[in-house]
DNA sequence: GATATTAATCGTAATATTGCAATGTACTTA
DNA sequence: TAAGTACATTGCAATATTACGATTAATATC
């Protein structure tokens, strides 16, 4: 009868705390390779990249723009217009708050026993 | 003309490291507030948990279902029999080496100098 | 064996995500 | 001002994800 038709295919982020809500969204803009070779190249150049992530991944300008876009959205890395084109890095402070909260649910104590 | 439409909607998973994959699966399956939840459970009980999944989250039996599978797939959790019901708890081994995977990523050390 | 309980699977509907061509916008330079 | 460069936005096609009713499978209990 679908009568809750108009929940399917979107998660029902009511029923869920705060923190699982933030804790999926960080996990949910790492889950796709290209940005994570995103952030990758901008943690290994260590300073900000004007331009040349297009060259860098191998996905179309658009896709790209879209990834970047993404990462902005959330705070991740912020972008600088410089001339004709734009220098992104990581947002140092976002990135720090990121870390504490991702850390907090990967790192917990796991259980003693071998329960099954 | 969409000549690659073959690959729209669909990860060019080819053109990254296996690294930035892994790293992308693990992400991804935390991506859902359900399945930060059904973790974060885990651990907090510090023992299988059998059968009250459903109850404790709010959504239908074979959504959570769906979830368990996921996580289970990935290895993170494992399930045994028991009876009618099966118990879950989260795999030990599994669980760590993501973690030093995802720490290795999040954890690396940010650029000194206030680029843009 | 019949019935109840629990969880997995199937089928399906709706929304989300991914990717790129085409286009738009902003700035630079000739 | 015209042309070029770099990036964003739009539009759209294809696949993925989410959710749940219905059903199935397996075990337990009567």
């Amino acid at each position: 009868m679908y009568l809750l038709s108009k929940y399917m295919g979107l998660a029902k982020t009511e029923i869920f705390t705060d923190l699982q809500n933030e804790i999926a969204l960080y996990a949910k803009v790492f889950g796709h390779p290209a940005r994570v070779s995103i952030l990758q190249h901008l943690f290994k150049i260590d300073t900000c990249v004007c331009g040349d992530l297009v060259n860098e991944i191998g996905l179309a300008q658009p896709t790209i723009s879209q990834h970047l876009k993404e990462l902005k959205n959330l705070g991740l890395i912020q972008g600088t217009v410089e001339g004709t084109s734009v220098c992104y890095c990581i947002h140092k402070e976002n990135w720090t708050k990121m870390k504490e909260v991702m850390f907090k649910f990967l790192d917990q104590d796991l259980p003693k026993a071998d329960c099954c």
